[in-house]
RNA sequence: GUGGGCGUAGCUCAGUUUGGUAGAGCUCUGGAUUGUGGCUCCAGCGGCCGAGGGUUCAAGUCCCUUCGCUCACCCCA
């Protein structure tokens, strides 16, 4: 039996990349204007680090990690997001110091060990970008406005936004106590997996199709109500300054995020047509995190794009692929082979893109091979030019040629 | 972890209902005479029919088991 690769987990192939640097340098270019840099996260971490962020009882942390240990006894993870290691870099180097607010992002993948689907793998893509230190509704605006931005840009039409507001440390609890007492009262009048959902995860139940289901949410507190005057006051302000900017948007309340750590602010964008694994993106504020791992109290605010979900979404989408000028080398008859296995390093050293063919197979033969490998530039060197140190530069793209020397050969591709 | 669908040539798939010699298109290789590619035409290569067991004179086809892929639940990018 062959070895294939594990289950959920795809080669990137040569005939795809292009895609792939795409979508990356869209996004890339988007960050750089709103002066985010680059940097490179470890690909796993020690397990606290995931469980003391992400929240122990998640469903990423609980079942879906990649845990190992070293030869020691100490337990290591693939890490199944950016945010963590994000912040324990930024903690580690210090990166708040000398600035007013610090703003990363990465790109790379992440592993998650949950049954593959449409749009869900367990080697995955993502690019994240996190701001730390700025704990204002402008900066919550500004970001998703990027995000926004970028998908036009990548030409992506119908994406919805949807916001909610967590609450903060202060109003959240209380909330969350309200609606499990709520619900625990409620208990028979909903379904099965509404039951189960109400201990592990209150707010999914709100996403319930059941009708009977939704009766009975109907009375449920509402969060927008029960968050405080401060976490009310910053949601409206984020909503105001997007609609300021024309942003499309809508309010989802039970839009609840999988990770512990949000607070206030969180939003997803979601595309119809990706099937159940629908968003694109996703993020929010976590201005408690930096403290909880350690650091100083502050504030912070990031999110994730799924890059396989975003190439799905521009699978059927016209990309061009830069056809890059280099010239292919077909040389009939040892002699030839020997000058032009010269030449070719020739021309590398003056940093043009060349290949040899090395098979002294006939003209013909060469030149379907040429033309296979999709050659825009074709030297011809046999016994004849050879004898003139001459060489033929043919144009594979309209059929013309020319002979010219050897010598001229580098000049003259400097001007094709 | 639980369901549904699908596994036949490198790729896309017929053939399974009703058991009877393994098929097509594309790709690939060679040819259509001398040192000029693409287009066309001709020929050819390529298969443990996912794997194992069973029924039968006979299994790609029927039965059981198993593995893989895929979609969905759950959850998320």
């Amino acid at each position: 039996m062959q070895i294939k690769a594990p289950k959920g987990v795809a080669d990137i192939l040569p005939e795809d990349i292009f895609r792939w640097r795409y979508v990356e340098d869209t996004l890339r270019n988007m960050l750089q204007l709103a002066g985010f840099d680059d940097i490179r996260l470890p690909m796993f971490e020690q397990s606290a680090l995931f469980s003391r962020s992400i929240g122990g009882e998640t469903d990423i942390v609980a079942k879906e990690m990649y845990t190992f240990s070293d030869k020691g006894k100490r337990s290591f993870s693939l890490r199944p997001e950016g945010t963590a290691s994000a912040v324990r870099a930024y903690l580690e180097h210090r990166l708040y110091i000398g600035k007013p607010e610090t703003r990363l992002y990465y790109i790379g993948p992440m592993f998650r060990a949950e049954r593959p689907q449409a749009g869900r793998y367990r080697q995955f893509h993502q690019l994240g970008a996190e701001v730390f230190g700025n704990d204002s509704a402008f900066l919550d605006a500004e970001v998703i406005a990027l995000l926004m931005y970028a998908f036009e840009k990548l030409g992506l039409e119908s994406l919805c936004l949807q916001l909610n507001t967590l609450g903060c440390k202060d109003c959240r609890p209380q909330y969350q106590k309200d609606l499990t007492a709520f619900l625990a009262d409620h208990k028979t009048g909903l379904c099965s997996n509404c039951m189960r959902r109400s201990d592990t995860n209150p707010l999914r139940v709100f996403d319930c199709k059941n009708g009977k289901c939704q009766e009975v949410l109907a009375q449920a507190p509402s969060n927008i109500d029960s968050v405080c005057d401060k976490c009310s006051l910053h949601f409206n302000q984020v909503l105001n300054l997007l609609k300021g900017l024309n942003i499309i948007f809508e309010i989802k309340y039970n839009l609840v995020r999988g990770l512990d750590y949000y607070n206030k602010t969180a939003f997803e964008i979601t595309a119809r047509e990706l099937g159940a694994q629908n968003a694109v993106a996703g993020g929010g504020r976590y201005d408690g995190l930096v403290e909880q791992l350690g650091g100083a109290p502050t504030p912070a605010f990031g999110f994730a794009v799924g890059i396989e979900r975003l190439l799905l979404l521009l699978a059927d989408k016209e990309i061009k692929k830069g056809e890059p000028e280099w010239i292919y080398l077909i040389l009939l008859g040892d002699k030839a082979l020997q000058q032009g296995f010269i030449l070719q390093d020739e021309l590398r050293k003056h940093g043009f893109a060349v290949r040899i063919n090395s098979s002294n197979q006939t003209l013909k033969k060469q030149l379907k091979q040429a033309n296979k490998l999709d050659a825009p530039l074709v030297g011809i060197m046999g016994e004849d030019e050879l004898n003139r140190g001459c060489v033929i530069l043919r144009d594979m793209r309209h059929g013309t040629q020319e002979e010219l020397p050897v010598a001229e050969l580098i000049d003259k591709l400097g001007t094709v």
